[in-house]
DNA sequence: ATTATCTATAGATCTATAGATAATGC
DNA sequence: ATTATCTATAGATCTATAGATAATGC
């Protein structure tokens, strides 16, 4: 498997790290190769040769960050119920020290509702995969009995990853107005309260 | 005050009107006012008579929209606890039938987080105005008793808001899968038995 | 007079490709 | 040989302004 020689390697990742800075503080439309380029000292055709198109460069972007967050946010397939729940308390937690990245994944996706956008099917896919993951977690807490029976479990997903979404947005735009973990925080603890199973 | 002639009047209604699709369309940054302008049979010289700036065609947009947006989000002096919840559900499913306007907000809410987009002012006075609109009317809800007294108004709306946001950009990027509606009654709903005062 | 248009154009971008030269490592 | 760079450039944009001409309505 061909990879590079390891200074083109090095390159690459260098150049990875400038994009997101970019895409993050422009969005796709508005981010320029040359100023990605400039940031690695390189020329914008030099950086070219490493990723072919500026679509190419974003979705590398995009599956770049989505891996590393993987281990991070992976509820195993241990956790689930109230320790699922308090593990996404965790993530708003850590993702308000890293503006940097929340923003990259707010400008794009507020993109890539665009059909077309380069961005558009792995927003999909994600959305997709996040509701698995924490859907089953739930799931594998009502079985556990430490989460109420009937609960839909997709449902509750959607409104727990839309609500980490819609806060990061208005922490983002005004962020003295809002403590994004402190109120994703409070969520959490009602819906405990809620799908707390009815008392034997 | 000047107002212009007539024609004039109805040209800068076409433009608001054309703008408002290239912008939800392709965001502020990927916007291009000849396009604009050959929607509405103009040059694009003609367009910036009327406008000045694509800045300012783009706060104008969001003015426009808002204006009309008020009329039917304007939760009244009377409205307050359960009846407001149930109006914001009814806003949701009055947005699943207008995606066009729902994906401008999305799109311009999404490039606006990075400070120095034309839009991030907007952004900002909109989130203060809406939280201080739904947390006025869960108050008055409270002080009818038809809510619990303690509630933290400030966070619920913030919360609420947030899912409407969240769920919003879900849908857009999925509509198939997401029924946008349905998951945020299932929110109020939730919230509406949370906040149900203790028997008394 | 004021307003609404137009054509023409300056001046900055932008992405992507062609083709040459230098470095790397089997 | 393959990979990593570079310069040069084609070909499309883009926004905003200057300056001329036509229509509108006090």
């Amino acid at each position: 498997m061909r990879r590079g020689y390891a200074t083109g390697q090095a390159r690459r990742e260098r150049i990875l790290a400038a994009a997101l800075l970019e895409f993050a503080e422009n969005g796709y439309r508005g981010a320029s190769l040359a100023r990605i380029a400039e940031r690695v000292e390189l020329s914008q055709a030099g950086l070219l040769h490493h990723f072919t198109s500026k679509e190419r460069l974003l979705v590398a972007v995009l599956d770049y960050r989505d891996e590393q967050d993987m281990r991070r946010f992976d509820l195993g397939e241990t956790t689930g119920g109230v320790a699922a729940l308090r593990a996404l308390v965790d993530v708003v937690e850590h993702n308000a020290r890293v503006p940097g990245l929340v923003q990259l994944f707010s400008v794009i996706s507020g993109e890539a509702v665009t059909p077309g956008h380069p961005g558009h099917e792995w927003a999909r896919r994600r959305y997709r995969r996040l509701r698995a993951q924490v859907a089953a977690a739930l799931r594998r807490g009502a079985e556990r009995g430490e989460l109420r029976a009937g609960l839909d479990a997709e449902a509750h997903a959607d409104r727990l990853i839309a609500m980490m979404d819609g806060l990061q947005t208005q922490w983002l735009i005004d962020p003295e107005r809002v403590d994004m973990a402190a109120v994703f925080r409070g969520y959490v603890d009602d819906l405990v309260a809620l799908l707390r199973p009815p008392a034997s």
